[in-house]
DNA sequence: AAAATCTCCAACCGCACCCGT
DNA sequence: CACGGGTGCGGTTGGAGATTT
């Protein structure tokens, strides 16, 4: 099934390149140029998967790249753009000359995105931890805070990390970094005390069970590696899943996030308030965009979480189709109920808002980002 | 000094899109 | 329109080197 592998993956090389087998491709490009890179290992005389070529060359060898490390004004443009359009990595790395979507993914993977942790902004949303603890604690109804685990301290609560730029942490958008987390989390929610880790949600009572897995499935996709927790004591077991063959049917129209619809209120008309921060771009400044039914998405929406409790273990699994996490519909928030009236009820009495959302977050963008605006830029 | 652990990043994988046939 | 090959993309892995115990 699917489909058949571009190669003979037994017989090819794979693994690191060797000097010798990156002058045979420097040696074909410069004869032969770039195209057709499945004929580029016979033609070169390598014994390697085409792909691999491709992307040695692309990623490595360009005489274009640069090699050393990222300067804090790249990073700042990282975070920024990271914030607007989310883990598109290509369209970040076009605005990084020299860098390519790989060395922005890793520098972000193992860098940027743990700076943004330890400073206490979900790098995901990039909202502090503490709006998201007292939005979480809104919804879930979370009371009950006084036995968060001071275990956890060191996870979030650690020292910021002074090799990260100085002019990021100057950024007034980012003046939030200045303050521990705990800081903001007591600002936000008095109620809270020590909130270290989002493994301590855990340990919270699910009020509401319906909404648990979104929650989880953003928090897991902030932290890509989420390993089963030693530290956590959920007693929960719950798998919940969306895909399009399973949509109702209404078909969402709008784009946001699991996280920023799960941090909204369903049930109130304010739930489109923080939904806009991941959109395409290519869509949020398409000539159509502003029209809401505009940002309707063919992608599969295709989110799987699987928890499994015991007092002591949990982990979240995450399978997501490649567009999915950006088109995250609301479809993830209401799989469950299947009362198509009231979704048709819910959408339209939150379209307006929604509309004035996009806008806001139009004109917002491009204040923000106006090179980005420019018909020269390509986003695809 | 050795072992264990961590960090980083090159490379791989699989899926989706594009485009020619 | 359907199909298939080539390419682009984002997520993940493996292992070398660095750091800690």
């Amino acid at each position: 099934m699917g489909r058949p592998p571009c190669c003979d993956k037994s017989n090819v090389k794979r693994g690191l390149w060797t000097p010798e087998e990156d002058a045979k491709i420097l040696a074909y490009v410069s004869n032969h140029g770039i195209g057709n890179w499945t004929s580029v290992p016979k033609k070169a005389g390598l014994n390697r998967c085409g792909k691999s070529c491709r992307l040695r060359w692309t990623n490595y060898l360009r005489p274009d790249l640069k090699h050393e490390r990222f300067a804090p004004e790249e990073e700042e443009l990282i975070i920024k753009l990271h914030k607007a359009i989310g883990s598109r990595w290509s369209l970040i790395a076009k605005k990084l000359p020299g860098r390519t979507d790989n060395d922005v993914k890793n520098y972000w993977n193992t860098k940027l995105r743990k700076m943004l942790q330890k400073m206490g902004i979900d790098p995901v949303t990039h909202k502090p931890f503490s709006q998201i603890f007292s939005d979480f604690g809104n919804i879930s109804g979370i009371s009950n805070t006084g036995n968060l685990n001071k275990s956890l301290n060191t996870s979030l609560m650690s020292e910021p990390d002074h090799q990260f730029s100085s002019a990021i942490l100057t950024t007034p958008e980012h003046s939030c970094f200045k303050k521990t987390m705990e800081e903001q989390v007591q600002e936000y929610n008095p109620t809270v005390t020590h909130p270290t880790s989002w493994d301590f949600l855990a340990q919270f009572p699910v009020h509401d069970t319906k909404q648990l897995p979104l929650f989880f499935n953003e928090v897991s996709s902030s932290c890509p590696s989420s390993t089963p927790s030693s530290s956590s004591t959920s007693t929960f077991t719950q798998s919940y899943s969306c895909q399009k063959s399973q949509a109702p049917l209404i078909t969402p129209t709008c784009t946001f996030t699991c996280t920023e619809f799960l941090l909204s209120d369903p049930v109130s008309s304010t739930e489109f308030q923080h939904q806009q921060e991941q959109y395409d771009f290519d869509e949020m400044f398409s000539p159509t965009n502003s029209s809401t039914m505009a940002m309707a998405q063919n992608d599969v929406s295709s989110c799987n979480i699987t928890s499994t409790g015991s007092d002591d273990d949990w982990y979240l699994n995450r399978s997501v189709g490649r567009s999915t996490y950006d088109h995250g519909t609301v479809n993830n928030g209401l799989e469950e109920n299947n009362n198509a009236a009231d979704h048709a009820a819910y959408y339209s009495s939150s379209a307006s808002s929604f509309v004035d959302g996009i806008l806001d977050k139009d004109r917002e963008l491009h204040s923000q980002f106006p090179p980005l605006l420019d018909p020269s830029f390509d986003c695809y």
